[in-house]
DNA sequence: GCATGAATAATTGTTAACAATTTTTGAGGC
DNA sequence: GCCTCAAAAATTGTTAACAATTATTCATGC
């Protein structure tokens, strides 16, 4: 139906669902049943099982033999683990930063900042958390480096998804505005302050986490990929 | 033929591929047959393709859509970009293990450098390379975070590649005692050295790569796999 | 009512055939 | 010799049908 050329099918398929997760349309646990996949995508089912095995691989999805897949529900020790990670490749990705010579682009980051907390104002949740993703996908950007960048990627997708699993419904979505102490402290080009802020940063959204709760929703897959999503 | 759950059958044949990389037995811009690979692998050529895509993703080989897949063959700058990734990376493995408290486990990381020690002094090439990456995927399992531990073992199948690329001839395998010096560190119980004298140790790999020359052979996947490799 | 279990439906897994594309081969002309 | 181009072969991409497994339904007996 569309042209999409056909080398990058499976990566249209992949990306959509990806992204359906990181925005929290697709809560954990959801059935992800080929056919209905084939039918909400208009892709071949060879397609669909190929991105669903890409996305298990991602931890996106889990695929139980014979019984199909669902997305993911990360446990607390790997939701743990993730955010350890995360920690560990952000600091790093902030040195990159620091010590890079040359102008760092502020501007771009605080671009992205003001979209974030237009977003905030705007109360779009779902914007929100694509626009809080893509600041620290910034980061990884500017630092150069696309290997960490990817890492990175997928670590934001599965916090994504472990935030959407644990949340307290009650807590605020964003203290205050954590990303522009970030970008403030990058701008001081003094590494540790940086990496303070963001490991706090970081910290936050872990202790903002019910380890003990979640539900799990019934979705309708049409209505979740039905609008302008793809 | 054999029983192998066929759960993960498109595991084993990742995994295959992937051991023979890592082991530089495939080197780099090695077509990869799908028939061919069916043949020696006993697999149905679903699998393969699934199994291709898989190491596509992770960067291992390379698909070119109607052309096929080869073993990948990384750039300069994606060489520059995976050694960063593992520096920023151990060294967060380095400092969770020094800051681990109980008794970190010394004993499994002198055995594993025993291991690649003999194998440097039988002068076996492949067992040297796997050993010497057990090493560092033993030190990230030793610091229990398995998201750090699944993306270090990418990088370090993506290293043996980019060293089977780039290496000169001329080279010594590995200088002299790194990974002993490692451990001393670490026994110290102070990071600030540990991670010096890992990053000394990534330098060193990285410094002895010649990022000019290299070149490309061709290889019959039946004896890269007729062995008992699988 | 509800537990049991066979029949049915839904879903995933596998296979083989076919289509499309690229690569190789080889004949003919210069 | 070697360039060109068409035919053949090899290789990858796609599709649909079938098999195997799991989930659901529904009648039956207690």
């Amino acid at each position: 139906m569309k042209p999409a050329n056909k080398a990058s099918e499976i990566d249209r398929i992949v990306a959509t669902i990806d992204r359906a997760v990181a925005e929290q349309r697709l809560p954990p646990g959801t059935r992800l049943v080929e056919a209905q996949l084939v039918e909400s995508l208009n892709a071949n089912r060879n397609h669909v099982r190929v991105a669903l095995q890409r996305l298990a691989l991602k931890r996106i999805v889990t695929i139980e033999p014979n019984k199909g897949a669902s997305i993911a529900q990360p446990s607390v020790e790997e939701a743990r683990a993730v955010f350890a990670a995360r920690s560990v490749i952000e600091r790093g990705i902030i040195e990159i930063l620091v010590s890079q010579r040359g102008a760092l682009n502020l501007a771009l980051l605080r671009k992205q900042r003001d979209q974030e907390q237009a977003a905030i104002e705007r109360g779009q949740r779902e914007a929100i958390i694509r626009e809080s993703g893509q600041f620290h996908l910034l980061l990884a950007r500017l630092a150069g480096n696309p290997v960490l960048e990817d890492v990175l990627k997928d670590l934001i997708t599965r916090s994504s998804l472990i935030i959407s699993l644990y949340q307290r419904h009650s807590d605020p979505q964003c203290g205050c505005d954590e990303h522009g102490d970030i970008i403030a402290a990058i701008e001081g080009r003094d590494p540790l302050p940086a990496i303070q802020c963001m490991r706090h940063h970081l910290n936050d959204l872990e202790q903002h986490l019910n380890l003990d709760f979640w539900e799990t929703r019934s979705v309708d897959l049409q209505t979740v990929f039905g609008d302008d999503h793809d």
